[in-house]
DNA sequence: GGAACGATCTGC
DNA sequence: CAGATCGTTCCC
C-alpha cells in the first residue's frame, strides 16, 4: 500500500475531499476506509481558519499533509487533514471510515457501541485521537497516515451540503461513498 | 472578566 | 428532542 505524500496533499480541498474516498486511515494498529468528508476551503465563513490564525487552528495554516484536530462541544474530537498550501488554511474533515484492522480496540474504545466510527466523534473516540495530534505529519514515517490500496474513489458520491453549522451550508462540500 | 456558542453524540 | 460539558472567541 503505498502512503499519499505531501504533494499529494498540496491541493484545494475541493479536489481533495472526493479523492479521498476509499483511501485507507491508519493510525496505529487501527485503520479504516474513509467513506465521508467534508472539504474546508479559503474564505469561508464555517471554517475555523476564516478570522485567521490562532492558537488553536495554527495547524490549519501550516503545510498540507499535516492534522487538525480539536474538541467540539467540550467533549468530542474532531479530526482534518490539512490540504492547499502554507497559509491557506484549507483542510478537509474526517466524517466517517469503515473499520478494517483493530477493530477490537476501537469497540474498547467506543464502550461497545455498534457504530465504531460513524461521524467525526466517534471516528476520533476509536482512533484514539484527540488534541495531542494535533499537528501530525501524515507524510513522514509514523504512527498515522493516508494510504492508497487500489481501490479507486466512487464514481458517482453523494454530495451533500454540510451539517452542524449555520454558515455557509450551500455548496458541494460533503461527500460520501453511496 | 464574562457570556455565548459550537464542523456532536447519546439516551430518554 | 434535550442534555452533556469546556475551549475559544468576542465583546464589554
Amino acid at each position: 500500500m503505498r502512503r499519499l505524500g505531501r504533494r499529494w496533499f498540496a491541493r484545494d480541498a475541493t479536489e481533495i475531499a472526493p479523492s479521498l474516498l476509499n483511501k485507507v486511515l491508519r493510525v496505529g494498529p487501527c485503520s479504516g476506509r474513509i467513506v465521508e468528508v467534508e472539504a474546508y476551503v479559503r474564505d469561508d465563513p464555517a471554517s475555523h481558519s476564516f478570522r485567521g490564525e490562532s492558537a488553536r487552528n495554527r495547524a490549519m495554516f501550516g503545510p498540507p499533509g499535516h492534522l487538525y484536530v480539536y474538541l467540539i462541544y467540550g467533549m468530542h474530537h474532531c479530526a482534518n487533514i490539512v490540504t492547499g498550501a502554507v497559509g491557506d488554511g484549507q483542510a478537509v474533515l474526517l466524517r466517517a471510515i469503515e473499520p478494517i484492522d483493530g477493530i477490537d480496540l476501537m469497540r474498547a474504545r467506543r464502550s461497545g457501541a455498534t457504530k465504531l466510527a460513524a461521524g467525526p466523534g466517534t471516528l476520533c473516540q476509536a482512533l484514539g485521537i484527540d488534541r495531542s495530534w494535533d499537528g501530525a505529519d501524515l507524510c513522514a514515517a509514523g504512527a498515522i497516515g493516508v494510504y492508497d490500496d487500489g481501490t479507486t474513489p466512487p464514481v458517482s458520491p453523494r454530495v451533500g451540503p454540510r451539517v452542524g453549522i449555520t454558515k455557509g451550508t450551500e455548496g458541494p462540500w460533503r461527500y460520501r461513498v453511496p
